[in-house]
DNA sequence: GCCGCTCGTCCAGCATACTGAACAGATGGC
DNA sequence: GCCATCTGTTCAGTATGCTGGACGAGCGGC
C-alpha cells in the first residue's frame, strides 16, 4: 500500500541544534497517540519519515532513561513520564491549592471541577475534582481539548489582550467542532468572548458533549510567561437549574480568588487549612 | 564556593549512540528535583558536569517541544510531561480499571487506596483511590517510594523468582529508612517476602510513616516484560482494627483478581459497569 | 559610577552522531 | 518447504552536532 506511506512532514524540523531531541519528542507523540500498538523502529520511521536507524539509536536512549518502555519488540511510553509529569504538577502552585480549595466550596464540591491551562489554542487538564456524580465523562488528567469549545479555554482566551487574540487567530478560519453547538466561526468566538469579559465567567452550553455544560473561570498565572489557567464546573444539563448555577459561579469566582494569590486571601492563621474534619 | 561544585559524575554516560538523548534525560531529572529553582544553562553544566553550550542547545529543543518550558532565563518541567504522563496512564489497563474497581470495594471504598509499579527496587505509584477518610498522607501520583518498605513493594518483589530477586539483591548492603520500623537489612528483607509469600499479602508496618500502616497485594503484568504491579490499603493505625483488616485483605484480593485478567471476573454483561448509580 | 563577577549566547574546528545500504532472523502465503 | 517480505540490527563514511573559548549584557559591592 504505496498511499499509506503518509510522511508526517514535521514542517517544524527547521533544522533545531539537537535534532535528536526534537525527534525523541515526535517520537514520544506518536507513541501517546499509538496506545496499546507498540511500534517498533520501522513504524516509527515511516509514520515520521526519518531515517529507520536513527529512530532505532533515539528509541534505545530514551528507553535507557526510562521515557519508553519496550514491549517485545516495538515502543511505548516508559514510567518516567508519570514521575515527570507528577514532578510537573507537583511544581505548579495551583494544582495543590486546587484540591484543598475544591473542597470547601459550598456547592462545587460536589460537582466535578477541573483546572487547565492555556497553550496557544489548547487547553491542558492539570487537575480534577471528583465530586459525587456518577458522570464519568470528565476527561482525565494531561488530556487536551480546543480552547474553543470548553468553558475553561474560553475562560482564558477572554483574559487575553486583544493583540494577542488577534495574533492567536491570525491564520485561523474553522474552528474544530465536537457537537452541533460549538462554534465554528472566529466571529462567533469573539462575540461570545466578549460576553465573557462582561460578565465575568464562560460557559460552555453543550459544545464539547452534547447534554453536558460547563462554567469557568479564568485564573491568573503568577510568574510571568506562564499561560492564564482556568477552572470550571461540569454537570449535566438537567442538573444545570436557575438555582444552582448561580451558586456554582459564585463558588468558581471564591475559588479563582483564591488560586490567584494566596496572601490576599482570607486564610486560616494555622499551617493547614483542610476544612471541616471532625 | 568551589565545594559546591559536586559533579553529578552521572556514571552512566557509557556514551550512548544518541547522547543528546540521554542528557535531555538528566536535564529532566535535574529539573524535577529542583522544583520552584528555574536553573539556567549555567547552573544545569554545572551539576550535570557538562559543557555549558550543549546543555544550552538540548534545553532550547526541550522547551520548543513543550517538555520544559522557560521561566525567566532558566528552565522548568513543562506542559508537555502532564500530557506524555497522563497518556501513558491511560495505556495501562489495570489504572483504567482500577478506579472503577476501587469503587465496588465493600470496606477498602472508604480507605485509601494505591496502584503502584515495581521498577529495580522501587515502586512508582500510578494511581489513587480516595476514600471518605481526610488522610492526607498519601503520597502523589508519579512519586517514587522504596519498594523495601512499602506494602506495595513488598508485594511486588515477593512476586518475583528467587533467581530474580538475588539478582536485585546482590550489591545492595544497606536499605533506605524511614521510619525506626523501616527494615533496614536484606536478611530482615528477605524473611518478610517469606512472610509474604506464606499469607499472601504484604505489610508496612509504620515502615513509611509513622503511625499509618499498609497492606499489599501483587497484581501481574499482562503483557511480558512488564513489572508486577501492587495494590495497597493505607489507613492510620488506629483504625487497623482485628475486624476490618481482614475485610480490607478480602477487598485487595478481589481488586487483584478483577485486575489479573478481566477475562477471568465475573463482571456484568452490559457495556458498562461502574456500580449501582440511580 | 566603576569594577568584577556571572550570566546566556555566539562562532569556528574537530570529533562524532547520523545516514543509507546491506545483513540475518522471523513471519506468512501460495 | 520455499520464497517473498517484513522485521530489527550492524557497519563504514561523511555531513554535522558538539565543544571550548570569546563576546556582550546584567547585577551586586567595596
Amino acid at each position: 500500500m504505496p498511499e499509506a506511506i503518509q510522511i508526517r512532514d514535521e514542517a517544524t524540523e527547521t533544522d533545531s541544534l539537537a535534532p535528536a531531541v526534537t525527534r525523541a519528542g515526535a517520537i514520544l507523540d506518536v507513541l501517546a497517540d499509538s496506545a496499546g500498538e507498540a511500534p517498533g523502529p520501522s513504524e516509527l520511521a515511516r509514520r515520521l519519515g526519518l531515517p529507520k536507524s536513527s529512530i532505532a539509536n533515539i528509541c534505545n536512549a530514551l528507553a535507557e532513561i526510562g521515557l519508553v518502555r519496550r514491549i517485545g519488540t516495538g515502543f511505548a511510553l516508559g514510567r518516567k513520564l508519570a514521575e515527570l509529569g507528577g514532578a510537573y504538577l507537583a511544581s505548579i502552585d495551583q494544582v495543590q491549592e486546587f484540591y484543598d480549595a475544591c473542597r470547601s466550596l459550598v456547592t462545587g464540591s460536589e460537582e466535578t471541577v477541573q483546572l487547565a491551562v492555556l497553550d496557544d489554542l489548547e487547553m491542558t487538564y492539570l487537575a480534577r475534582h471528583d465530586g459525587r456524580q456518577p458522570v464519568r465523562l470528565t476527561s482525565q488528567i494531561g488530556r487536551r481539548l480546543p480552547a474553543t469549545i470548553t468553558a475553561t479555554g474560553k475562560a482564558a482566551l477572554a483574559s487575553l489582550p486583544d493583540a494577542e487574540l488577534d495574533r492567536r487567530l491570525a491564520d485561523v478560519r474553522d474552528l474544530p467542532a465536537f457537537t452541533a453547538n460549538s462554534l465554528t466561526t472566529v466571529a462567533a468566538l469573539r462575540a461570545d468572548l466578549e460576553l465573557v469579559r462582561r460578565r465575568g465567567y464562560a460557559m460552555d452550553d453543550e459544545e464539547t458533549v452534547e447534554g453536558v455544560v460547563c462554567y469557568g473561570v479564568m485564573i491568573p498565572g503568577r510568574r510571568p510567561g506562564e499561560g492564564p489557567y482556568a477552572a470550571s464546573i461540569t454537570l449535566l444539563k438537567a442538573r444545570a437549574t436557575e438555582e444552582r448555577v448561580p451558586l456554582l459561579i459564585d463558588d468558581l469566582h471564591r475559588l479563582a480568588r483564591r488560586l490567584s494569590d494566596p496572601l490576599r486571601v482570607d486564610q486560616p492563621p494555622s499551617r493547614d487549612g483542610t476544612g471541616p474534619s471532625p
